[in-house]
DNA sequence: ATTGTTGTAATCGAAACGGTTACAATAATT
DNA sequence: AATTATTGTAACCGTTTCGATTACAACAAT
């Protein structure tokens, strides 16, 4: 399995309104067709990073605009705005046999390194900014 | 969405199988009450397994032995073997928009970094071994 | 008052997952 | 040769999660 498309959504959304800022207002109906997802999940989409602090939208009006400057906006941002993997990118089977020295000792031998490979991946997140991913 | 617990079953069923070689038989029964998976499952994971050469299973009589030293054998080859993300880890919106210069450019501006984090994460799981995870 | 839009609930079908049943194929044992 | 334990695999199930969609009240500008 992998990681929900909410994600890349979310970038899509947030590059547009960099992009037309000032353009187009930038509806929910405007931005679904540029990412060809539902307006209803862009609204969706646009509530996540408002609750993050990264957009305003206006009711009644509408219309979102960007609070920050692109080059203070993280993918990790975006990525921890839309909730992709829940805490925990890895799932793990529930119950490892307690009675058994290898179900009793998994956790504590395989977290760790689950955990160091799911940081190597979000500090990449963490190093790139919507700055970076301009379109224009 | 996250990461399969197959891939999690699939390190303790190795590590199982190191572990009780030469003590126990290590049949998917066996395993099964290790893990607390089902059995089915576990002969799954093991022809997964099997396929990337990582334990031989023999039909019939039963039982799984390692093909490799716990030393050989790396967290990204066991999530390699149970082909977890099916190439990419990051899943993408279907249809963005050619007629609009974000849609038209979020592949080419976003894939290269998605790549790289999934790479770093990956990276990570290439650097631990099983021997590293050995329970005794 | 009209109009366009947001915010949100409800429902849907599709896809993936792990669990489970069932059973033929296999190989060692007796 | 028959028995026994196990593998290999197909089939089906219920659950969960997803994005899509319909519907509509709340909202704010005109």
């Amino acid at each position: 399995m992998k990681i929900t498309s909410r994600f890349t959504v979310a970038v899509h959304t947030l590059l547009a309104i960099y992009t037309f800022q000032g353009e187009h207002k930038l509806t929910s109906d405007f931005i679904a067709s540029s990412t060809g997802v539902n307006p209803v999940i862009v609204r969706r989409t646009l509530q996540s990073l408002k609750a993050a602090g990264l957009v305003d939208v206006k009711a009644g009006t509408g219309g979102a605009v960007p609070v920050k400057k692109a080059s203070e906006v993280t993918l990790y941002d975006i990525y921890s705005a839309v909730d992709c993997v829940d805490g925990n990118l890895f799932n793990f089977h529930d119950s490892p046999n307690p009675d058994c020295p290898v179900g009793r000792s998994i956790h504590r031998v395989l977290d760790p390194r689950l955990q160091k490979a799911q940081e190597a991946m979000e500090n990449e997140l963490k190093s790139v900014t919507l700055a970076e991913l301009r379109i224009e």
